[in-house]
DNA sequence: TTCTAGATGCAACTATATTGCATTAACATA
DNA sequence: TATGTTAATGCAATATAGTTGCATCTAGAA
């Protein structure tokens, strides 16, 4: 618990027992989760939703989450540990993670060939496709 | 309009009015589309926001048409000709398309590693960052 | 211990997207 | 060309996601 409130100090958050059970939880959850998981997840512990969006928002522009896209009609939010994407089944919603040899070098060959960018600070990719529980049985 | 309507029958969808003038309009836009834009642009030609919602499911359903996120809380779409991808700057929403050598080699290296996956279908790759215009003015 | 900036919760609100149903239009068949 | 069937459309209502304003409270500094 030591360990949350001094990553919430060193990006310049107060650590507010709210903000470290959040935390908290980000950490040890693992995978992209949604404001409504999380409130049904921490439960008592759980902030106002309000609170949650505000937090997601000022831990992303910290760097310490990262906002994922399954197309799902909201945003899920996961702690940045390792650099990672995911494949997602667009039927039964299984996730996969995976990595790249080297992330960085989609952006380097953009930059590359850019004339307006010269600086990217984030990027989104995610895989859709079928997994092989829901390939077998013909979806 | 010929040809319009004959994209809409090869992939077995109706070629109603309203969909060859949505699907036309699409095709001369060029880059990334929100509903309400499409609303706006279309104007007395524009189908009920309901009517363009169900056209955009069906038509990327069919492969015509990409949906693309901006991490803005709404989605774009646009026609599908050469495949490429977006950078997008954060703050003054500047957007330029980028190509990848291979496009599918990411999916190519995901799969070969992954466990629960054989079929990729479609991917999000979107990189956001500050265009050169706002980096001169300091933001 | 006190003070203050900023964090939180609640209520209200805005925006995005979806559903149900009555009406209308495309296009196949006669 | 006329007709029938299936699917497309529009409208109203609804659901879901995310935001704003403001009063209250709390972390951390003085």
């Amino acid at each position: 618990m030591e360990k949350v409130k001094h990553i919430l100090q060193q990006v310049g958050l107060k650590a507010t027992k709210s903000r470290c059970e959040v935390l908290a939880f980000l950490i040890e959850h693992h995978g992209p989760i949604s404001i409504e998981e999380m409130q049904k997840k921490l439960a008592k512990k759980s902030p106002d939703r309000v609170t949650l969006y505000r937090m997601m928002q000022q831990y992303y522009a910290a760097g310490i989450i990262n906002r994922v896209d399954f197309r799902e009609g909201f945003e899920r939010f996961e702690f940045q540990d390792h650099h990672h994407h995911h494949i997602v089944c667009t039927h039964c919603a299984v996730v996969e993670e995976f990595e790249l040899c080297d992330a960085d070098d989609i952006a380097k060959h953009a930059l590359k060939h850019s004339k307006k960018f010269k600086i990217i600070k984030d990027h989104s990719l995610e895989l859709f496709g079928l997994c092989n529980s829901c390939t077998k049985k013909g979806l």
